[in-house]
DNA sequence: AAAATACCCTAGTCTTTTACTCGGGATTAT
DNA sequence: ATAATCCCGAGTAAAAGACTAGGGTATTTT
């Protein structure tokens, strides 16, 4: 499976930030019992969230957290890639590793990998939170 | 990320077979060799290969694996799906899962999941072995 | 000032999956 | 007969995944 639960329910969670956009900070613990999720786990989630930067803290009473910018400058890839790292298809696809094939010289397959990683980005690229909304709140 | 070894190694060795489709079949030992392989772990991938009916096998001496249908006719898709087991991004969308949604209703997130399927399949079920043998060719 | 609320952080642990290896048996060409 | 080859069921070591434990720190309400 391409998408573990760190992606699952980290997204899950921030269109739970995106609905409450205009709203104050929304505390883990509220998030966490919307969803039926665990507060502790979230919480890891949460911290590689904020220091890539796509939500803010506010610590003590009445703190939480909200989108650092508003739901439709927030794509499902910036997300993922927060919480899951890169999303290729391969290793030999990947953003931050070197492009290097280990196998014989010319490897056929790569393209097919490459293919792949792209039309996945597209999506991921081109998604955003917003648009997630909308298509939820036309059902 | 999405694609394991089994993955990875058997497609290469489909390629190998691709390539010698013309010719008798070829051993195992032989496809290792020239991939670099683990012969007993190849073992393995065949098995499955084959109960998917995508190789045949013809054993004792001189014997080894062929295509059972031409490259052209052979997807991607068939060699990773056969191998891999669903390719889909998350539970939620696989095609042998029931379609379950254990969260709450009307699970927002899920129509991307669906896009991204979406997007993968049109990779896997349209490119052939023929394709990639095309283009290997070429460069 | 104190209590409550909530974020922040480092470990550790249990389970599942992955990536194989081992050792044998069956079949066929020469 | 013998060598080459496929066939098969176990088992295993390492890595990844999915969390929990338990402390700390900052902020706000009262």
């Amino acid at each position: 499976m391409l998408i573990s639960t760190r992606g699952e329910y980290g997204l899950r969670a921030m269109m739970v930030l995106a609905e409450e956009f205009n709203a104050g900070p929304v505390p883990l613990r509220q998030i966490a019992q919307k969803e039926h999720l665990s507060e502790q786990y979230l919480e890891h989630l949460f911290r590689d969230l904020r220091t890539k930067e796509l939500v803010t803290s506010f610590r003590g009473a009445k703190g939480g957290y909200k989108l650092s910018r508003p739901p439709s400058d927030i794509t499902v890839g910036d997300v993922l890639w927060a919480l899951e790292g890169s999303l290729a298809p391969m290793q030999c696809v990947a953003v931050d590793e070197e492009a290097v094939c280990r196998h014989r010289d010319g490897c056929s397959t790569r393209f097919v990998w490459q293919k792949l990683k792209v039309a996945m980005d597209e999506v991921l690229d081109t998604t955003t939170l917003a648009d997630i909304l909308a298509r939820a709140s036309k059902e």
